[in-house]
DNA sequence: AGCACGCCGACT
DNA sequence: GTCGGCGTGCTC
């Protein structure tokens, strides 16, 4: 028999099959370890066949198999075949997103441990017949293991006298076993009946869910009860013997959040995020593996969840843009849900405050379902959002960084004991350095991108490249001493909020004082502990953690993502505006917004201070249509990486020909395209280049021909970087 | 990706 | 003379 394999090495030139003698007991999905060139490498089995076209002479033999059942589903198979012809992968790169990373190369195994029990012939015997009188410390040990039957070895070395355990163990009267041990998170938190009862719009959502066939978008307002609804929805189906996957923003996977469902699902839940160790996620990924645990709750690669039989898949907060993965194996989570979803048979949520245009248009159109959830719990109303033009505001000391509205609420909020979170779009002291005399600003050599000043360190940044320059006292061109540094930053906002209200207590949360693991949450903690008055912070403050004393939000700098070259720049700061302003007044006390602008008038903040997501949408997708951006169209982009400048422009030549030439034969369905440099026209020293395309929908096969062109540019020119989008989130 | 084979510069 | 630079070619 012959074993079709994928090696894992991510390379696309073995990126293909290769043929090796099956050992027995090879099968479908079996992880193996394979003679390669000179190495061994481990690979996946893709398929068994009879026969080889390859010559005797250069068939190898099988080395092993490293698991003790397939570890690749003939799920996972199918979804790998979808995976890499939708989005141009590699299939050693989607295997790989299949487990757990440390699994490969075996660098993780179970964990295993000595318990110990007591021989049974010794169980029933009088211990004064085998334990001297004197050994008070072997008895004490027996007695113990009589009364637990068993413990692990280093428990009762800990507990007992480690001497007496090993001389029982020397004569026989303890044995030992190896065990697989679990390690798994959260083990304190215990299970109880909380059985809240739905209101009648969830019900109705929760029914509705049940029984579409099509995907349901759950278009719930903030506080209208989403979880309850997924909690609801996840026990019919558990009840019905399925499993479950939950899907919730990384950032969202809060303590509260995890403790919600380890409370409503006990051992059966297993969590998958970025908090865990290697041992805890293997442990939690083989639960789920073995039927240890029927519900997977956890971020984007949750959707990899190697379950069987799935009932229902949830993508909660589903315009979140961490459902699409931005770097090495690009996918689109609703795609792999939708895949997994169909091939199971299962019912598909995703649920939102503010779905994404994209969503909306498709349960307009039938393609998804459409339930409302349009009442919040607790009947309270959304805070009040009111917009400050910055062009006319009388700004406060040399800053231009605070209206006189937002100092007063600020005063306000203090003076009455209640809590503020000011919230800006960036990262940085400021971000990028500016020439006042020539407009020079600094940007990265090998990057080509602006530098970012860091004023704890008084060193300039690349974000990209993290490489450190110097700051600068003299404008480089034309000497001029009048740099100034441009936007304002966390810390600046910080400084000014000292200045002017010096006792108040301040905490900054952004990408800078949250490197660390926990500490994103551990200053939310302290925030939501009444620790601090104001917190300053970026996206992160606006998503996971309810603050029932925050009355106040300041949004410092609304424009700034809606001046971003993205088409859904608008969409985004709806989203943002909506998301924020939420924080504001959760429990009993009314909140109140205040949003700094320097563009008023645009049509973003009218729908979004009335909290008129369905305005909102006419607008944007009547915008979206004569623009021609998706979802009437899809983006396709293919990006050339080169350290060669010249390379990377004969590259990009082939592929704008080739993809001129496909335009040419279907003319009608390119709406865009076009060759140019990448915004971001060089990173980590290589020159990057892209081809830009629109395409009207339902061209799969015009993207499979681009994909195409891809791989002919990839193989005629070894040394660039080459790869593909769709609609990318981010074009940079 | 590795790891070899293979053809040109400065060292004992 | 040879040690070693990294260019290209292959791996079932």
């Amino acid at each position: 028999m012959i074993a079709k394999v994928i090696v894992d090495i991510s390379a696309s030139e073995v990126d293909r099959v290769f043929d090796y003698r099956a050992i027995d007991g090879t099968m479908r999905g079996s992880r193996v370890a394979v003679p390669f060139g000179r190495q061994t490498t481990e690979g996946y089995v893709i398929d068994i066949a009879e026969t080889t076209d390859l010559p005797q002479d250069k068939l190898k033999d099988i080395i092993s198999i490293l698991d003790d059942r397939p570890i690749v589903s003939e799920e996972f198979l199918a979804l790998c075949d979808y995976m890499t012809e939708r989005f141009h992968l590699r299939k050693i790169d989607v295997f790989r997103l299949f487990l757990p990373a440390k699994m490969r190369g075996g660098r993780i195994k179970a964990l295993q441990k000595i318990f110990v029990y007591i021989n049974p012939e010794y169980i029933e015997v009088d211990p004064n017949l085998f334990i001297k009188k004197s050994a008070h410390s072997q008895m004490e040990v027996f007695e113990y293991l009589l009364d637990a039957q068993s413990a692990e070895q280093s428990y009762l070395n800990a507990n007992f006298s480690a001497a007496a355990v090993r001389n029982l163990i020397a004569r026989g009267v303890f044995l030992t076993r190896m065990e697989d041990v679990l390690r798994t998170p959260y083990k304190g938190i215990v299970q109880k009946d909380n059985d809240i009862v739905l209101t009648e719009e969830q019900s109705i959502a929760v029914d509705t869910i049940m029984s579409s066939e099509k995907p349901t978008l759950l278009f719930g307002v903030t506080g209208s009860g989403k979880t309850e609804v997924y909690l609801n929805c996840i026990e019919q189906v558990l009840k019905k013997g399925k499993t479950a996957i939950m899907l919730v923003p990384e950032i969202s996977l809060t303590p509260q959040v995890m403790r919600i469902f380890r409370s409503r699902f006990g051992d059966d839940v297993a969590l998958l995020h970025s908090g865990l160790s290697d041992g805890e996620r293997f442990d939690e990924w083989r639960r789920l593996l073995t039927g240890g645990a029927r519900v997977a709750v956890g971020a984007r690669s949750a959707i990899f969840a190697p379950l069987t039989n799935v009932g229902l898949i949830v993508i909660d907060e589903e315009h979140d843009t961490s459902y699409s993965s931005e770097s090495n194996p690009r996918y689109i989570t609703r795609d792999v849900a939708l895949f997994r979803a169909a091939y199971n048979g299962a019912r598909l949520v995703m649920g939102s405050a503010t779905p994404s245009v994209e969503s909306y248009y498709a349960a307009q159109n039938g393609k998804y379902k459409l339930v409302r959830l349009p009442h919040r719990v607790n009947k309270r109303e959304m805070p009040a959002i009111q917009i400050i033009n910055m062009c006319k505001e009388v700004t406060y000391g040399n800053s231009g960084m605070f209206s006189a509205p937002l100092v007063n609420a600020l005063e306000q909020c203090l003076a009455s004991g209640n809590q503020a979170i000011l919230f800006l779009n960036r990262r940085g002291y400021s971000s990028y350095v500016m020439c006042k005399k020539c407009g020079y600003v600094a940007k990265c050599e090998d990057c080509d991108v602006s530098l970012v000043y860091h004023k704890d360190e008084d060193l300039l940044k690349c974000h990209y490249c993290q490489r450190r320059y110097s700051m600068l006292d003299l404008c480089p061109n034309c000497k001029s001493p009048h740099i100034k540094q441009g936007f304002m930053g966390t810390e600046r906002i910080v400084e000014h909020v000292q200045k002017m209200f010096p006792s108040a207590r301040v905490i900054r949360m952004d990408n800078d004082t949250t490197r660390t693991k926990d500490a994103h949450l551990k200053l939310l903690g302290e925030f939501a502990n009444g620790n601090a008055d104001i917190l300053v912070g970026t996206q992160m403050v606006a998503k996971g953690h309810d603050f029932p004393n925050v009355t106040l939000v300041g949004i410092m700098d609304a424009d700034m993502s809606l001046h971003f070259s993205d088409f859904r720049a608008v969409e985004r700061t709806f989203q943002l505006i909506t998301q924020v302003a939420g924080r504001a007044g959760r429990e009993k006390k009314q909140g109140s917004v205040i949003l700094q602008t320097y563009t008023p008038r645009h049509y973003v903040y009218k729908y979004a201070t009335e909290y008129d997501y369905e305005g909102f949408f006419d607008k944007e997708i009547n915008i979206l249509q004569a623009t021609g951006f998706p979802p009437f169209t899809e983006i396709l982009r293919i990006l050339i990486a080169c350290e060669n400048e010249a390379i990377a422009l004969d590259a990009t030549k082939q592929a704008i020909d080739e993809a001129r030439a496909l335009a040419a034969k279907h003319g009608d369905r390119f709406v865009y395209l076009n060759a140019m440099r990448a915004p971001k026209k060089r990173i980590q020293t290589k020159h990057r280049m892209q081809v830009l395309m629109r395409l009207k929908p339902d061209s799969d096969d015009i993207r499979m021909a681009v994909y195409k062109i891809a791989d002919g540019v990839t193989a005629a020119f070894p040394q660039v970087t080459c790869f593909t989008e769709i609609n990318p989130n981010d074009l940079s």
